[in-house]
DNA sequence: TTACTAATGAAAATGGTTATCATTATCATT
DNA sequence: AATGATAATGATAACCATTTTCATTAGTAA
């Protein structure tokens, strides 16, 4: 039986019900805010202490997660989905850098009043025009680190 | 023998030689501007003309053109690569808003000088602070299309 | 405590992309 | 124009992240 958690209700939105492994994922994602993980990763993690959780279920709750607004789900440069916990401070509003030679990502978050006035202003164009709700966006940029370059 | 081609000398910077396939998919590519494909819709529409031209030669054919800096290549929602013709034309710089519902794509190109300047200092801080070497970006917008809302 | 059923996990399936390798075709040289 | 070295091709199998299936388990309301 799960415990108590901070987003337990904020989850349980969107799920009926609060389980070990939807806990597990979480306060995995949680106690490193702004790291990357993939779901193998995640599953690595938690093996030592849950050994009974599946990688199928990584997947489902990072899914359930996504869609709860809870973390966030990019495309790292080779293929894999990447998720990190979602913080709610503007401040920690950031994009990714990533190397295209070894995969290195780096977060950057300057410019980022700029970048949401940028934004804002693309998204009204984008729904006058289009008549399109926005609900998000990526940005990102690709290039070389300092030790490929 | 394949024949002579705009693009050929420019191809040939990055390859050996200039074959079939090769002239075939870029003609594609090039009949379509800021259209994307798949690699299967590639495969797909030169098959009547060109049966004998096999998806693992889409595949590499791409990828030389990607890094001849000729075609554009983005992951689409669905997690697959899309390629596009990459306009020389600053005009047609653009990017992408997908529809998370239906996976429609529209192009969108306005406020293609603010966001250069946006881009332009990000590119520069980043270089500074992470010495880092930026070579492209992916700005995309996601959310929902007229008909799906 | 019970009953309902959402959630789980093992295994198989899926689907885009890549590696292998024998064969073919380009192109500089003859 | 013919040759030959080898780059490029294509059929097949392999790969790998993700999804589906389905029998079993466990959260939750009663």
């Amino acid at each position: 039986m799960p415990g108590p958690h901070k987003w337990r209700h904020r989850f349980q939105a969107h799920v009926t019900r609060w389980t070990v492994p939807r806990e597990a994922i979480l306060n995995l994602l949680m106690s490193r805010p702004s790291k990357h993980m993939s779901a193998k990763e995640i599953y690595a993690s938690l093996y030592r202490m849950y050994p009974g959780i599946g990688l199928t279920t990584i997947y489902r709750t990072l899914d359930l997660l996504v869609r709860a607004g809870l973390i966030n789900r990019f495309t790292s440069g080779d293929g894999q989905n990447m998720y990190e916990f979602k913080s709610e401070e503007k401040k920690e509003h950031h994009h990714h850098l990533t190397c295209i030679q070894c995969g290195k990502i780096i977060d950057y978050s300057d410019f980022v009043e700029e970048e949401l006035e940028f934004i804002k202003k693309i998204e009204e164009s984008l729904a006058r025009k289009h008549n399109f709700k926005v609900l998000g966006h990526n940005i990102e940029f690709y290039g070389l680190c300092d030790k490929c370059k």
